[in-house]
DNA sequence: CCCTTTACATACCGACAGGTATGTACTAGA
DNA sequence: TCTAGTACATACCTGTCGGTATGTAAAGGG
C-alpha cells in the first residue's frame, strides 16, 4: 500500500469528459475505432485511465458517445445546416451544399475520409449498437435531403415523377462514395468531379422551364 | 528438446498457399485486415503457423497477397466481366451489368459489403502498399467503365459532351458507395434502389434520338 | 542409399491491448 | 468541522496478438 503523492488533476467532470470525447474523435477518425489505443487517447487528452473509466464503462461506451455527441455534429454543421440557408428554389439549395463542400474541401479532410463513413465501414457489422447509431445519423441527412426535395416538388421546380427519398438516399451514397474513393486515391481532384457530376444530376431533375 | 511424432502434412506447396489465401480473405472479408487473426485463418484452413510462415514473411505479404490473387478476380467476375458481354449500345451494357448487380445480390453480400470497398477503407490511410494495390484495381474497373463510354461516344449513342472518365469515376464511387451505405442499414433495398437511379442517371448521357 | 532442401509442425516469446483493484485528493452538504 | 461521495491517479492483471526458434518428416538429386 504505497501512500505516494498522486498527480494534480483537474476535477472538472464536463471538462474532463470533453477531452476524452474529442481526443477519442481524432483517434478514432485516424485509426478507426478497433485500432484506437486507450493509452493513445488518454496522452491526447492527458487524463489517466482512472478519468475514462470513471466517466465510461467501456471502450465501447466511449466510441458510441463520440458518434452521438461528435460525428452528429460534424454532419449536422457540414451538411444539413448548408441546407437550411434557402436562398432560391430547393434544388439550387442542395447544389449549393454540395458545391461549399468541394470547394472548401482540405487535402487532409479527404485523406482522413469522412468519419461517418469510416465508422460505417469498420462498425456495422461487427456492433449492433454503432450501427443503429451511425445509421439514425445518415437517416437524418437522407431526411433533410428528402425534405428539400419534396418542398421543390410542392413548389413546382423539381419533376413530380421522382422519388424524394430514393433520391436522397442515391445522394448521400454517392457523397460517402466519392469520400471513400478520394480516401483511397488521395485525390480531392476526385472529390471535387464527383460532386460536380452529382450536381450535374441533380439538375436533370429539375422542371424544365425553356 | 521433444522428439514427439508430428501431425501429418499435405506437402502439396500450391495447394497449402491457395488454402491461407482464401481463409485469409473470408477472414478479412468478415473482420477486415487489422483485425482478422492469423490464428482464426489458420484454423480455417486448417493449417499451422509454421505453413503461413512459410508461404509468407509476414501478416501484410498474406494481405497483399489476399488483394492481388482474390479480391481482384472477384472484380473482374463480377463488374468487368459483364460489361465485356456487350450486346446492343455501350451504355446499355453497363446498365445491363448494373441491373444483373441489383437484381443477383444477396442479402449476405450487402451485409458483408463490397471487399474492396471494405480494404480501400480500412487500409488506403494505414499503408501505401494496399492502398496502391487497391487503387490499381479501382483503376482497372474505372479504365473499363470510360472505355465502354468511349465507344458509345465514337458510335453517335453518347452525348459528345460527357467526359468518359469523369462518369466512369463516378459510376464507381456510386456503386461502391451504395454497398457500403446499403451494409450500414442491412438493406438489400437500399442497394437496389440506388443501382436503378444510377441506370437512370446513364439514361441522360444518351443522345436523345426522339 | 544418403543427404540436402523443402515444407511444414510445435512451442514459445515479448508487446500491447482492454480492463480492474485500490488508493488518494478534493468538495459539497450537514 | 467533519464526513461521505465524487473524481480522479496508479499499479497491475490477463488474454491475445503477430512473430520466431527450432524441430521433424517427406521428396529429390547424386
Amino acid at each position: 500500500m504505497p501512500k505516494r503523492p498522486l498527480k494534480r488533476r483537474l476535477r472538472e467532470p464536463s471538462i474532463t469528459r470533453e477531452k476524452l470525447l474529442q481526443a477519442g474523435f481524432i483517434e478514432m477518425h485516424l485509426n478507426g475505432f478497433q485500432a484506437a489505443s486507450l493509452d493513445t487517447i488518454l496522452a491526447r487528452a492527458e487524463m489517466t485511465k482512472g478519468a475514462l473509466y470513471h466517466h465510461f464503462p467501456d471502450k465501447a461506451a466511449l466510441g458510441l458517445a463520440v458518434v452521438d455527441e461528435v460525428v452528429r455534429g460534424f454532419l449536422l454543421e457540414r451538411w444539413l445546416g448548408p441546407l437550411e440557408e434557402s436562398g432560391g428554389d430547393p434544388l439550387a439549395a442542395i447544389q449549393r451544399a454540395l458545391q461549399q463542400r468541394a470547394d472548401s474541401v482540405s487535402a487532409e479532410e479527404v485523406e482522413l475520409g469522412c468519419p461517418l463513413n469510416n465508422l460505417a465501414q469498420e462498425m456495422s457489422p461487427l456492433d449492433e449498437r454503432f450501427r443503429r447509431r451511425i445509421n439514425a445519423t445518415l437517416d437524418a441527412w437522407t431526411d433533410g435531403l428528402a425534405a428539400v426535395l419534396e418542398r421543390g416538388q410542392k413548389g413546382g421546380s423539381v419533376r413530380p415523377d421522382v422519388d424524394p427519398r430514393r433520391i436522397a438516399s442515391f445522394i448521400v451514397s454517392s457523397v460517402e462514395g466519392s469520400y471513400g474513393m478520394a480516401k483511397g486515391a488521395k485525390s480531392t481532384r476526385l472529390f471535387r468531379s464527383n460532386l460536380g457530376v452529382l450536381i450535374g444530376f441533380l439538375e436533370t431533375l429539375r422542371v424544365r422551364s425553356a
